[in-house]
DNA sequence: TATGGTTGTCTATATCAATAGACATTTTGA
DNA sequence: TCAAAATGTCTATTGATATAGACAACCATA
């Protein structure tokens, strides 16, 4: 037996606990496999650096061995463990960064001391009309020219976001360039002219992971994203920015400091 | 490059544009129900007030007709749409309440324009000694007697949380008593001596629904809940409460206000 | 009232998900 | 070196999921 009833407080029910639920229409090893891995970062099994043994697991989820072995394999998959024949399954990687939002929320600053290097990829930049939406969250009038931006964002070589971003095209009609050149929104909004911005409103939902997700975010099918939307002000409150960021929920946590 | 260029519309492809995933663990049915579902709640049907036809949507997301079926029946069964024979399937009901998280976050307030009624109901009450990450979050000494609460929040009668809290047992031993009269957390809480408080910290997560939760928040299996943990202090900055709540993530989305 | 569009129901078939059992292979440690 | 413990592989079987087609029942409307 390895070390598993002994944090009974706060972990047991985390895994262990609780049943599965069948004919849900999510299969047993995907339901299992999202468990362990929630688990895993949540540092449960930091004690051993392995998951409990199959025929452990099997008796804990009360599913058949074979279950967990799917399970197991779709964690192998992403490359979160590592099964060893005689051994166990170690566990290669955990993460789920913390994400501070507040007026200063800004890609690389809130997890630079997470991670050791972080990064921001321009993926396409195209000019476009205002929407309906977009012009009363920039409050500019309907049609107005916009900048778009497809982003992701990178913590030490892997994708934590992906992100549509909007800018009104008169002041930042160069922002691609810039972009492209500094790597970060900040100092593209610097050279541009806006010394600082601020964080006005910041909306957060989550939902399933759609193709570009999985694509763009390396997630496998069935995980969940946090999508934000998020609207940046300069100093004088003029909007100057509105984002929609998809988040890979289990590599995430957001915290909002007041 | 599949999902990128299609986000122009901002709605129109939430649902029509991707294909749906197979062998993922997740089954079709499930994966279009929660689509639809989206769909619903993003008001993309106001015009109509109806799903589109099911041999449409069958196009649409290139399965069988009877796996269409089995999506709105599960929306059926949560009271979402209603089918009738010779017309089409009406939607039924719609929601999702928008969460403000700012210094002065309450569960009332701040969807209170929203709906005609909120109301909490306290499930059950115990005390216990804090464990290591509670008397770290409430800043006291391990072991420290704490009173738990087991709430549901509830807006027009619908549940769209639920909330286990803890709180230092020497000052706010009765607040258990306190909050079955009142029925507000605020309220218990003046009465308690403590006039004021504030949100601290608020860390969101999301995963999927538990059994509890598919039980208190009436949800259907493979549901998406978003998990806050919060912590609470008054004018003095001393932690009063620390809360982990589950929302229904189809019902609700949190704003952040700066 | 006739027709087209829509949901409801049925049968049949194929594939995936899960269980069950047996045994091989590898590692670790006594 | 041997035995226990762990993962790897195989076969067989059951139930859930999805496809396919056909037709009935019902509604709105021309």
């Amino acid at each position: 037996m390895v070390g598993h009833d002994k944090r009974v407080t706060q972990q047991a029910d985390n895994m262990a606990g609780q049943k599965v639920q069948r004919q849900t229409g999510v299969a047993l090893w995907r339901q299992i496999a999202d468990r362990i891995r929630t688990s895993i970062n949540h540092g449960d099994f930091d004690d051993t650096g392995m998951v409990p043994p199959e025929t452990v697991l099997a008796l804990q989820f009360g599913v058949n061995r074979h279950t967990i072995r799917s399970a197991l394999a779709a964690l192998a998959q992403e490359g979160i463990v590592r099964a060893v024949q005689g051994r166990g399954t170690l566990i290669e990687r955990k993460e789920r960064l913390s994400f501070p939002i507040s007026k200063r929320t800004r890609f690389s600053q809130g997890i630079g001391d997470q991670v050791r290097e972080t990064r921001s990829v321009l993926l396409a930049a195209t000019e476009e009309a205002a929407s309906t939406e977009l012009a009363r969250q920039l409050n500019i009038k309907n049609g107005t020219r916009l900048v778009r931006l497809e982003t992701i964002g990178q913590a030490d070589h892997r994708p934590v976001s992906r992100a549509t971003s909007w800018f009104p095209a008169d002041r930042f009609g160069a922002i691609a360039e810039v972009y492209r050149t500094t790597g970060s929104i900040t100092k593209a909004f610097r050279e541009l002219g806006v010394p600082d911005y601020v964080r006005v409103t910041t909306e957060i939902t989550a939902t399933h992971a759609d193709e570009g997700d999985l694509a763009d975010l390396q997630l496998s099918p069935g995980a969940i994203v946090l999508v934000t939307r998020a609207l940046n002000s300069d100093l004088d409150n003029v909007p100057v920015q509105y984002s929609i960021s998809r988040f890979a929920a289990d590599r995430v946590r957001f915290t909002i400091e007041n």
